[in-house]
DNA sequence: AAAAATCAATTAAACGTTTGTTTAATTCAA
DNA sequence: TTGAATTAAACAAACGTTTAATTGATTTTT
């Protein structure tokens, strides 16, 4: 059944987010998921294979928005900007484990061919952005920055809270306790802080 | 001798930062290094302690830097937060094989121990700033921001720049080539951005 | 409706490799 | 002659994967 498949999958984005790619055995996987440990090769064929199952089946968590946001005439850019750091941080942070190991897959020179898959799923979003700023900057709404750099920090940003967990704890005071990552304020925290750095960069002041 | 240890070090973080912690093995790196299996195990006792070591060694990359900065009084708070700025980028992209490791590290949940001892290491550079931010807040001299996000940012941007690399080969326009880490004009680059981000985003504008 | 056949799902066990580590012998300079 | 450095070989454990047998529900045949 495909519920089984999906079962897999969900105990392995827990494991792999946790403990790595390598880091993690079919065993254990097995264990956590309380099947057999032959069930995966019989349903994914290897743990590549697994791993790619996964990908192909939670890419979709960052399709698709911005371009309706970048084609709606109803906004002006700067609420274009706006509303897709909102959309950025909400996706991201609710697929936070499947996004930890994406990243963890990013760094490494292991599997590139993997790696040229999820650069082409995730590009897009930069890419959408970045032609965005670059024509508000020709029109002359923007001011002239360096829009590769821009889209760096937002996602860094992001990126910063979401992947240095231990990290963040201590930044955020949150040493005995954690990060509410599901909390709706905390959210709106972060995309608060994106949205007021980067409209004072990006807007002209004269 | 202590030369031959460096040198497995050394090795050891070109193949870490590639492959991963797990992902390694010690035939791997011994046949890299041009030594002996044995080797690893007769100078560090295992591939744990051999990750401890190199941790201990080149921890103090970060050391020292922030806390001159900060006490010296012929400095404005913003000129402080810009050499900071300027210091933290420099520093990250001259380490940055090593600042790649630390940071596959903290985002496991593996070897909980050590990451305590990176954390320890790292974060007094995030609180020093933080204060400074505080600071000049309470001062009237900067806008009331978000000073922990502030420092997310600011790391944040180094990170991705530096941590996803296909990603940002495509966003820099490097497909084909490589991005320039070792440029001079290319790490300024980055540290302007930061800092006129950063700027745009403290200073009051009335 | 009962019996037989079919086939995917599931299992425990074993497969051959690779892993980190250790041993015991050897080299080699002090 | 001593003791650290170095080696090839072996170690047990863990790894991803495969096998071959069994289950159990569904379909086909009687």
């Amino acid at each position: 059944m495909t519920d089984k498949k999906d079962h897999i999958i969900d105990n392995a984005i827990e494991l792999f987010a946790e403990r790595g790619f390598e880091g993690t055995s079919i065993r254990e996987l097995a264990a956590k998921a309380e099947v057999n440990v032959a069930m995966v090769n019989y349903y994914f064929g290897s743990k590549e294979k697994l791993f790619e199952a996964m990908v192909a089946q939670k890419a979709a968590y960052s399709k698709g928005m911005i371009d309706e946001i970048v084609k709606d005439k109803s906004l002006s850019d700067l609420e274009k900007i706006d509303k897709i750091i909102e959309g950025f941080v909400t996706r991201l942070f609710t697929n936070r484990k499947f996004h930890r190991i994406i990243h963890q897959e990013l760094m490494l020179s292991k599997r590139e061919n993997l790696q040229d898959t999820i650069v082409n799923i995730l590009y897009p979003n930069s890419a959408a952005i970045k032609t965005l700023i670059d024509s508000a900057i020709k029109k002359g709404t923007f001011k002239k920055v360096d829009s590769a750099l821009v889209i760096a920090s937002v996602i860094g940003t992001i990126n910063h809270v979401l992947l240095s967990k231990k990290m963040c704890n201590k930044l955020f005071g949150k040493e005995d306790s954690h990060i509410p990552y599901e909390d709706p304020k905390f959210i709106k925290r972060v995309s608060e802080h994106i949205k007021e750095m980067i409209h004072a960069y990006l807007i002209k002041t004269n």
